[in-house]
DNA sequence: AAGTTATATATAACAAGTTATATAGTATGT
DNA sequence: ACATACTATATAACTTGTTATATATAACTT
């Protein structure tokens, strides 16, 4: 599944102990694809049972030692084998903690429901600070981890931050609409009412 | 979780046996909380175990028994508890197997990534028929379960038909203006070459 | 008549994701 | 000096989500 490629793309930019595995996928790819630090230890071992990346131990004076993991070419070959072959069928399903409790809006009172819209729009904004928190370690990483060419490779790093950034933007449009229409709802209920 | 709730959800506008609740969820909810039958006959039988939910037999002679569940007060009281606590946290991460694609492009050909873009496209647009499909329902389904008032009800659901349109809507753009970003891309390297 | 799809009922096995726990050094704050 | 946070290393337990399997009737398709 997508986890163990996410992984195994980043390995194709240099060997990787798990720790900065993590670290790397919460500067770059966090915003696409998440991983929890257990994941990656555990899929790193699934990996390596499958002979897509290989392991040394590098001893370490001061804490624990490392275990260094380096992408096979028959890992390479894997990685490549999944980008090329895009699902046919995209999903639709989502799974979205906020938009389900505002499916079941009506059972809040008005003035509740909009003050999480509020706080919705200001998550919303932190998340953009956040992607261009991302947006801006890019250069420093495409320098360091550059494949074929700096340039491209920061090109498809930019569309996904672009994505973000949209999306959330349009989020923000939603909420705000939202709010204006309860707004109005409540004031012609309270008309009709007198 | 999340899953638990939003079946509590659609309990609260009457008796549903596990099929039919599936049926419930992809005609309502899918789009904001997808559910398999197998979770949702795994959750009713951990939901009746909490005592959030009871359950009678009904005799068929034309196929299998069904097991009918009706929400309890316990339930009804952790779902409204559900509700009006949302969490102050929203997330942030994401897990978009087309993203991280994306994300690797640069390791695919133009001509290829292109075809991908347009194949989102035109996903995308089936997506926004499905919405579409959805909302159609809404005024059936509202009439059936209704709370307090069918009105205020669909006001809801419809917000979460408009922010999956408006998010649809704009990664379509998105995916427009990567495409032309690509073909640009592309026409300026081939002109720095020659 | 035989095969496929849909309705209706689920359970079992497996994979993926989250949360809790364990260990230990280094740095920073009060 | 003591506590908290961060770096660094993971493993274990638990929860959630997906895929496969099982059973049986009815309706539609070729």
């Amino acid at each position: 599944m997508s986890l163990s490629y996410a992984m195994l793309g980043l390995l194709t930019y240099g060997p990787m102990n798990g720790y900065n595995l993590k670290k790397i996928f919460d500067k770059s790819i966090s915003h696409v694809w998440a991983a929890s630090l257990s994941q990656i230890y555990r899929e790193l071992s699934t990996l390596e049972k499958k002979g897509y990346v290989t392991s040394i131990i590098q001893k370490q004076e001061d804490g624990p030692d490392k275990r260094i993991y380096s992408i096979t070419d028959l890992g390479r070959d894997a990685f490549q084998d999944w980008l090329k072959n895009f699902p046919e069928q995209l999903s639709f399903y989502q799974r979205d903690e906020f938009m389900l409790r505002i499916f079941f809006g009506s059972r809040l009172e008005k003035k509740e429901i909009i003050k999480e819209f509020e706080h919705f729009i200001s998550q919303k904004l932190d998340h953009l600070k956040k992607l261009n928190e991302i947006e801006k370690t890019f250069n420093i990483y495409s320098s360091e981890f550059t494949v074929e060419s700096a340039e491209k490779e920061e090109l498809f790093w930019h569309f996904t931050i672009k994505q973000g950034k949209m999306t959330i933007e349009v989020l923000i449009k939603w909420a705000e609409e939202c709010i204006k229409q309860l707004e109005e709802y409540n004031s012609s209920k309270i008309n009709l009412k007198k």
